[in-house]
DNA sequence: TAACTAGCGGTTTTT
DNA sequence: CCGCTAGTTA
């Protein structure tokens, strides 16, 4: 039991009540995951079999982190605990009990650009205005009502629905709704709201499934409970009806995915459900400064609807809060850059000490190019996972479609890719023969030319071509199955011969999936080891889970959303605007506000010892230069805990990096401050100029195996320049430099004629 | 059918 | 500003 040495009376009694409705409410920085972790330590060393745990997490990373940090605490005891996120954990359930809902074992998961492209498909061959029908929205739709389990027949029933939408114009989408599922169902698809949605189904329909879930998960733990939506709270109600060992933890005040459907009713209301639950509050930060607990305490304060708690640190005051002005989104990041700079060299930190969490994706830009120019090694969170390139998803479509013909979308995708003479045209005539005959658009593929007029022979080439992998896949290793995919289907081949950096990425992406099915092929831990059973979870794979390289020293950069559950000793939290956070969308309402606010909250509380907050005054969007004021939120903030830095001067002539955006600052919008006075800008040098340069006499290219980030170097074309960045593996070097002449260009040192003048200082 | 271009809309967050 | 789509042309 020395386990429980470490934890503070509060954490422990919720780590040893095991019994019954629990709630646990953590503050942020409490020590949640440690005592999740325990309880399940605690659960198995009392002698609860592992195969009657089931752990719901959030992301795939807190799922994989859980594991670990269990596994360190009891060992292999652990392995056939159920745990992952909600989505892969049914995902898992539904593969066994599909059948029982007219669903294929094998089923596709369409992520949310499948689902998009399907409503494309539907709202066109319906012939609906695309900007009343706006495809996002008509996506958010759809999936409201599916977190909200009303199905399509409901939706159609209901009559506020129907006014709803009869009112605003829409009175189609009930019928979208309808074609929408319909189309999934038979290309044997699920989304990913499918996958709650489907699990209710199931266990709302068939008695005998639930009975054996509800006996096989006998103890329930949900993490980030706060985030749950309707559909998940009903799934998790009814698997714990049983034994009502359920446990959920959370945080009202970081409940921040509303906007995806999460009901932070299902936290404040958790006691109605439950009126014997016993609940536990953990309420002392364990990671942060004072400073830091005050003002994050401050924040949330404004807000009306939250669980009573104090969350207090013991730690040291720690410094104020510095708050930086800046005169434009570049500016703003050149002040990130150097507080990172001095930071480090005056404390002797790390550079993984830091991170830089904006509101949006887009504000990462003017991030990345200042810490370029610094010379500061970064990584960004998020953005375009692994999975989600172009090229990854044209391969996994072919996989896609092996193990389901019927997968539409998989199919529309690599029809005609790598060319192969099947055009738009042959397309729409296959699926509106599929929809006339009430077949899947492969079925009529495969009987092409009895369906359809004029059908070219590539089409019975291709529908072979598929066959051949089925058979493939049946005998063959997961390895041997994707790379033989690979290169008959003609996507290696074609890759290989764009010599493009861009065309060179992409094949090194083909190569590195390939490598991981390789290493799948070649696991011991897993029986199933064929390429339907990699395939399975691939659509509920993200950014994360295939981070290359985790302990490099880099500062880390991310949206406030992926930040939750992180912490770093030094945080700048940037683009504190109008507008821009809060966002725009959330101005409209008092609830969407809030969610803001509980974004600011999380932002501010990954802090450990340093907090920085900054914004610009003006800001590039949509590439036109606006104007912005200062967030509220910081209005919002007690200032005897701020420290207001406004030294920062417009840039001037020499500062290069943000000259230009100065410029036009002035001339559109200048009212705002005191105009600085900046000479006309000199004209901007072009690719044209760039071959003017003549090389040094004498110049020869160095061999550039050495090369190192900071170093000067001459092109024979585009002059002198210095290196940036260097990327990627041995041949295939890709270097970032910035040439005097010309600017930023990436080069591939294999090609590249580079001559070294200097070394690094 | 393929290749090119003009024109448009998007930036909220993720499983 | 960028990337995508639809529409045009060869």
């Amino acid at each position: 039991m020395d386990y429980l040495q470490g934890l503070n009376p509060e954490q422990k009694a919720a780590v040893l009540q095991t019994e019954g409705p629990v709630m646990i409410i953590a503050g942020a920085g409490s020590g949640k995951t440690r005592v999740i972790t325990y309880r399940v330590a605690h659960l198995i060393q009392k002698g609860v079999d592992s195969f009657n745990i089931l752990v719901l997490t959030f992301t795939n990373k807190a799922a994989r982190e859980m594991r670990e940090r269990i596994n360190h605490l009891v060992g292999t005891e652990a392995k056939n605990i159920w745990m992952g996120t909600f989505h892969s954990v049914f995902a898992k359930l539904l593969r066994v009990e599909a059948d029982k809902i007219g669903y294929p074992n094998n089923f596709t998961i369409y992520d949310t650009d499948d689902t998009k492209s399907v409503i494309r498909a539907i709202l066109k061959e319906m012939n609906l205005d695309d900007k009343l029908y706006n495809q996002n929205f008509v996506y958010n739709r759809i999936s409201a009502a599916k977190n909200n389990l009303i199905s399509w027949q409901e939706y159609q029933n209901n009559e506020q629905i129907q006014a709803d939408d009869f009112s605003s114009g829409r009175g189609l989408l009930g019928n979208i709704y309808e074609n929408y599922v319909k189309r999934c169902f038979r290309a044997g698809a699920m989304d990913f709201d499918d996958l709650l949605f489907k699990t209710n189904e199931l266990l709302k329909n068939h008695p005998e499934v639930l009975n054996k879930y509800q006996h096989k998960f006998k103890y329930l733990m949900v993490d980030e409970y706060q985030d749950t939506n309707f559909s998940q709270y009903l799934i998790v109600k009814r698997l714990a009806a049983v034994n009502e060992n359920l446990c959920v933890v959370g945080d009202d005040a970081q409940s921040i995915y509303a906007f995806r459907g999460a009901n932070i009713q299902n936290i404040l209301n958790f006691e109605k459900d439950y009126p014997d639950l016993k609940v536990f509050k953990l309420e002392q930060n364990y990671r942060s400064t004072q400073n830091i607990v005050h003002v994050a305490n401050s924040i949330i304060a404004n807000n009306k609807d939250q669980l009573k708690k104090h969350v207090f640190s013991e730690k040291e005051n720690g410094d104020k809060i510095k708050v930086m002005r800046a005169f434009s989104d570049n500016e703003e990041g050149k002040l990130v850059a150097e507080a990172i700079m001095f930071q480090r060299t005056t404390n002797g930190l790390k550079w993984h000490d830091f991170a830089i969490l904006y509101r949006t994706n887009a504000q990462s830009r003017s991030m990345e190019e200042a810490l370029r120019k610094a010379g500061i090694p970064y990584k960004i969170y998020g953005g375009l996972s692994f999975y989600q390139r172009k090229e990854i998803k044209d391969l996994i479509a072919y996989f896609r479609l092996t193990f389901n013909p019927n997968d539409e979308e998989a199919l529309k995708r690599i029809i005609n890719y790598p060319k192969r003479g099947i055009g738009n045209t042959t397309v729409d005539r296959i699926i509106l023969a599929a929809d006339k005959h009430n077949l899947t658009p492969f079925e009529i593929i495969l009987q092409a030319p009895h369906y359809i007029d004029k059908a070219p022979a590539s089409l019975s080439a291709f529908a072979t071509m598929i066959q051949s992998f089925q058979v493939i896949t049946k005998n063959q290793s997961a390895y041997e199955s994707a790379l033989h995919i690979a290169q008959h289907s003609g996507l290696l081949k074609d890759l290989y011969e764009d010599k493009s950096v861009e065309g060179l990425n992409r094949y090194e992406n083909i190569q590195e999936l390939l490598n991981g099915i390789k290493e799948f092929s070649e696991r011991e831990d897993i029986e199933e080891k064929g390429l339907d059973v990699f395939m399975q979870d691939v659509a509920l794979l993200t950014n994360d889970d295939k981070d290359k390289d985790p302990d490099a020293d880099t500062v880390s950069l991310m949206t406030i959303h992926s930040s939750k559950g992180l912490e770093f000793p030094q945080v700048h939290v940037v683009g504190l605007e109008e507008n821009l956070f809060p966002s725009q969308m959330s101005l409209n309402s008092r609830t969407d506000l809030e969610e803001e606010r509980r974004l600011f909250y999380v932002a501010v509380t990954r802090a450990e010892h340093k907090l920085t907050i900054s914004y610009a005054t003006s800001r590039f969007k949509f590439g036109t230069l606006i104007s912005c004021e200062p967030s509220r939120f910081l209005d919002e903030i007690d200032a005897q805990y701020l420290e207001l830095d406004f030294t920062a001067k417009p840039a001037t002539a020499n500062n290069l990096s943000s000259f230009d955006d100065e410029r036009n600052a002035w001339t559109r919008k200048s009212d705002t401050f005191s105009k600085p006075k900046i000479p006309s800008a000199p004209p901007k040098t072009t690719s044209i100029l760039a071959k003017a340069h003549v090389p040094s006499p004498g110049f020869k290219p160095s061999d550039t195996s050495n090369l190192q980030v900071g170093m000067e170097v001459e092109h024979e074309r585009f002059g002198f320049g210095k290196v940036l960045n260097l990327e990627g593996n041995k041949p295939d070097v890709k270097a970032t430099i910035f040439f005097k002449e010309i600017g930023q260009k990436q080069l591939l040192l294999k090609f590249a004629k580079l001559s070294i003048l200097s070394g690094n200082e």
